[in-house]
DNA sequence: ACTTTCGGTGCACAGATGTTCACCGAACTC
DNA sequence: GAGTTCGGTGAACATCTGTGCACCGAAAGT
């Protein structure tokens, strides 16, 4: 069934639900509170972990009664299942508008860090979900964002094979690199995330230092296995 | 150690504290069953998240009674404190074991890594306690955690400037890099953490990818700034 | 041998939590 | 227009939580 109606999109970050939508269809009006848990629940993860939340406080913040949560979710794991589900896609989406831009691959590293910082402010409390429970908590949410995290890690090694200083790389080191990139940008992303909003020169250092890591990083990649042949060596890196 | 729950609501005489020494002077005993309530809590954290402890259940699971928790801990947050303390106390004895068998340099790569490992499956819960806290749950401990890290980011920094081929950088760039492989030792430690005990394949292959990624930054030192001046060396990043 | 200190006990309380159940009324189906 | 679906309600439950209080008994201090 489509004839699905498009009501102006999501009511603020409103912590209340605010006077009912007058009109609306049911299902509608269904996803709209089913959001509003999602919501409540992302916002009460400013100062405690997914796995102390309660259920009553989550549906009272979103407006209902607790038992009305159980028409949505049957319990706090899927409703986090959910919340890693709707994060990964919004970051997928910073992905698309990451390869939409790479025309040029000169300042790749400066437009990739960014488009990542510029995402973690929209979509603040999203990324602040998944760098929280990323490691910590509930077994089934942790494991949960660490496989698409891989899944991630893997999209990107597939896009640096076709990079031309990059395509002779055997897959595992291509993984190698794509998942210290991805560790690097999530490490910068908590960063950001713990750096108070509003103290642009403390982004500005972590921005810096960001880019200086993926420079560091790039630079060694030209330097990998030089003659062809095995072995680590590292003090015998030299230089041009 | 007793992690045996007390099935019986209402405990006669039995005597709950199991088996203690005999002989032992009071502030002895004291800070044995308070050694109890952090390893306690140190377990406890395997399927839960620090914020989601209760006081009532560590203090259980120690042997003593609820209240009986206030004679060592006025809360759980300062519980939580003592045990970011003893985790980095363990880290730090660490990283005095590395620097004493850093005769050679060309593997130092390779006993690094080795050394994290070893220390990793040695202090296992400690290691799982900062990698999960470290992002997530109460502020407090998140803090305390993130000084730590950041103070030792700041050692290393120390360190890596004794080296002949940093001894010329920036201390920002130095900072810079420390902080690279401290995060790349973080994510490998969690890495290990999160592959089960007694797969001796998978770590091998975590410890593989990890100093492959050490190894591709340690290549790229030697060319970072290699004229002194601007100009990154490769043409990978420059821009404006 | 006395007094003090103090780690540990038992009880009690008020509040919060997850989940059940029967019920309502408006939106949907026919 | 009659009947059904279903998101939301409110009362009730058993259970768990943190914390205050009075008390004990043995170790420590004198």
């Amino acid at each position: 069934m489509s004839a699905e109606i498009r009501a102006i999109g999501h009511n603020g970050l409103m912590n209340s639900r605010a006077v009912i939508p007058p009109r609306a269809t049911r299902s509608e009006r269904k996803r709209q509170t089913r959001e509003a848990l999602l919501e409540a629940a992302l916002e009460q993860l400013e100062d405690r972990g997914f796995g102390s939340l309660s259920l009553r406080e989550v549906a009272r913040s979103a407006g209902i009664v607790p038992t009305g949560f159980y028409r949505h979710f049957d319990g706090m794991d899927e409703l986090g299942l959910a919340l890693v589900e709707e994060s990964f896609r919004t970051l997928r989406q910073m992905i698309r508008s990451a390869r939409a831009g790479r025309t040029d691959m000169t300042n790749v590293i400066r437009a990739s860090v960014e488009i990542l910082v510029r995402h973690v402010h929209e979509h603040r409390l999203h990324f602040r979900f998944i760098a929280r429970e990323r490691s910590s908590g509930v077994p089934v949410i942790r494991r949960a964002i660490h496989n698409e995290i891989r899944l991630f890690s893997s999209e990107l090694a597939v896009d640096l094979a076709r990079m031309p200083f990059l395509s002779d790389w055997s897959g595992e080191d291509l993984h190698m690199v794509s998942g210290l990139l991805v560790d690097t940008m999530v490490s910068t992303a908590e960063a950001i995330l713990d750096a108070d909003p509003g103290d642009p020169a403390a982004e500005r250092e972590i921005v810096r230092a960001a880019e200086k890591r993926l420079l560091l990083i790039a630079l060694g990649v030209p330097q990998w296995r030089p003659a062809g042949r095995e072995s680590a060596a590292a003090g015998a890196a030299t230089a041009t």
